[in-house]
DNA sequence: GTCACTGCAAAAGGTTTGCAACGGA
DNA sequence: TCCGTTGCAAACCTTTTGCAGTGAC
């Protein structure tokens, strides 16, 4: 079962999106690489607003934005709904996942394959209904945080 | 399992919600009835937008806005994500559900109970994570869209 | 040297709020 | 009558866009 839970590893994910970028032939620019470093140091989901705020006036608002769209489209970079119902940011991997968000510590989990969704389409199917698509994120506490106490 | 899965029934909805309205004392004024009946006749998601120009000039926006969070509130309407990350609102009832809603024709079929987020909840259980709430859209085709051609 | 990239500032888009007037119960 | 509700308009906040200048390759 441990090869469909994984933990986006801190130290790989920005050398990884470096490495993609520039066999892409992308431009690795000052404003880029510290947006990816601040990223990449992140451990928990961060908003647009942090983001902006953080790394203010050093990267221009446009810049930030235009960044996180770029890194959303190669898939490393998920935008993911709260409960709350606003959008945060975590670091991810290219490819089909869904995420797992710590609500103390922010630590995702990528749950790679949708076993359990397939699940929800056989009983739809029932129903007439052909699932084509879904969203699905997960709360709750990772590990560490149900270990440590308060 | 027909018991799970519910279309959402149209001539109910309405009433349903102004009984609960008025058991709970409020007050049936007339930009309520109006916001209520528009909704009550959508049989598709329609968005925020959609639903202060369908009624303006008669009932002011932030009429709409302040209704439409009270109904959410209540368990009436329910704010369904799309596939292209924009909002949009479905009728719904008070409780826990999930929409599978038809990519065509927006027909909204509300899953009761979440027995298959059960099991992804035992996998990362696995993994020492503890799922403590979710969120999961569906989308697909209904069987009338997928019965009609093109 | 080119052209992708950036910053600035302004525009856009959607939602919320303040406040005086209104009108259900 | 009273207080919850409403409309209007302005404020807000976040994201996007236009455009001239910059700098990575």
């Amino acid at each position: 079962m441990s090869e469909v839970v994984v933990e986006v590893r801190v130290a790989d994910w920005g050398e990884r999106v470096l490495a993609a970028l520039r066999s892409e032939g992308q431009r690795l620019t000052g404003p880029r690489l510290t947006i990816i470093h601040w990223v990449a140091a992140q451990e928990r989901p961060f908003s647009a607003e942090a983001l902006t705020a953080a790394l203010a006036p050093a990267v221009g608002r446009a810049t930030v934005y235009r960044v996180v769209d770029r890194l959303r489209e190669r898939g490393w970079l998920a935008r993911v709904q709260t409960e709350r119902g606003d959008y945060t940011y975590v670091r991810t991997l290219p490819g089909h996942h869904h995420h797992a968000v710590c609500l103390r510590c922010g630590t995702t989990l990528l749950v790679e394959g949708c076993q359990t969704i397939e699940t929800l389409t056989a009983l739809l199917a029932r129903h007439g209904f052909r699932v084509q698509g879904h969203i699905l994120e997960l709360f709750g506490l990772c590990a560490r945080c149900q270990a440590t106490s308060s």
